[in-house]
DNA sequence: TTACTAAAGATTGTCGACAATATCTAATTA
DNA sequence: TAATTAGATATTGTCGACAATCTTTAGTAA
């Protein structure tokens, strides 16, 4: 089942010299539970429809039911589980259909991000990003192209473009709860993208708009990179 | 302070013949005093900043901390309050700059979100809007002009197109938090929207390209019409 | 056998009490 | 007087128990 996991304070025996500060300082058990919860969930150990039952898990954590319906309700917010009264909590069920509606959501707002970032980042935050598409370029040719690189490291590049927009809303929604669910789709489908080259060139593009702050051509260039995504998605998945 | 609002069960004295079956069949406590605190929170009888105390509202609504700390973690969800660990919550604060935030990002989402209306919506969908369109009409008229189209009558507006989206997450995102946030926002600041008569207009325009099944026009006249909103704020409330 | 019913069991919803933390108050010292 | 500190007070965090509801199981009748 779900991994055990340090949820408690819990007087940490110092196995080793690693200045580990107990790593849970100043933070709740529901926040503890919270995030180990999201990462279960999104990396497929939860997987989605799973039952959320409450005695167990309080038993498996060590923990009383209060904290840990807390941050149930928390991930409701996230949209990563859902709660029906009298029943429980389960964990979202995954649909094709979904996962296109967030791509539509994604090719409006972040084509919006892009447009704003082309307007507020700053110079050292673009070559920060060119540096981040230089290490993803090494990361595809060494692996010939697959695996790592689309799993974690291009939500990496879209955050910082969101992030560059300056807007605080965006990044609320977008990182709050939007890229979980990405992510978690992605590994559920096993989604890695099957044109690393395609994609990194036309993150190369995007940075270029930006950099030379056209606003209108880095939101058309990232609408059209994320549609590109959609419909690559709908070609494989879609019956 | 707080207006005392039914939230348990209790034994309802049936006063008139009203079949209201109890009105909170197989809802929950904490369900129930989130609605009560959603709304306090949107017509600013919790002014932002507000503390809020957990015994003093559980007392007020007479039930226990257990289904309103609930309740709170799902306020914190939808971004109406602020949570500090140990310190407690807050209503969130107010700032112009978060406004137009959110307008931006309305632009971005609702201009696809009028594009997919275009495509999806059914054409008695399109004829209820009109319809609603009419009776906005009337009441500007009525009025000259003022008050209360814009408060609520808007948002139905806008609302509509959304669902004719049929895209969920799209309805989630704007229906879920951020209408809820305007909403707030123009009972604060008493933001009617200055322009009734040119708003309306744009608002045929809108559907009228939804009509004709011009999924481009309808985004970009969408786009506009809230830039322009935004717009006006900036320069009412922008120092 | 199948469909329905009722009891038993398990799970969610709610509560009040205690522990941990933060905030306020007042006294002490520079 | 102003700043600091120690104690008192109040609030948040957590827990275990009980009530309400749902689910499962066993039994009965058609």
């Amino acid at each position: 089942m779900s991994k055990q996991v340090a949820v408690k304070p819990q007087e940490s025996v110092e196995s080793n010299g690693s200045k580990v500060k107990n790593f849970n300082t100043d933070k709740t058990l529901a926040t503890n539970v919270m995030d180990i919860l999201i990462t279960a969930i999104v990396k497929g150990d939860m997987p989605p429809g799973t039952k959320i039952s409450e005695p167990e898990l309080a038993r498996t954590y060590g923990i009383s039911r209060g904290p840990l319906r807390e941050a149930i309700r928390r991930l409701e917010g996230l949209r990563l589980v859902e709660l029906k009264p009298n029943v429980g909590a389960r964990v979202v069920k995954l649909s094709v259909k979904e996962l296109i509606e967030i791509y539509r959501v994604r090719e409006a707002l972040e084509g919006m991000a892009s447009r704003l970032a082309a307007e507020h980042m700053s110079q050292e935050e673009i070559d920060d990003l060119r540096n981040l598409l230089d290490r993803h370029e090494e990361s595809i040719e060494q692996l010939d192209g697959l695996s790592y690189f689309q799993k974690e490291g291009d939500l990496d590049f879209h955050f910082r473009i969101v992030k560059g927009s300056k807007n605080e809303k965006m990044l609320e929604l977008l990182g709050g709860d939007l890229y979980h669910l990405v992510r978690m789709y992605r590994y559920q489908f096993s989604v890695s993208n099957s044109r690393p080259k395609r994609a990194l060139k036309e993150h190369r593009q995007i940075v270029d708009a930006i950099e030379a702050r056209d606003p209108e051509l880095a939101e058309i260039l990232m609408r059209r990179h994320i549609s590109a995504a959609r419909l690559n998605i709908e070609e494989r998945l879609l019956t």
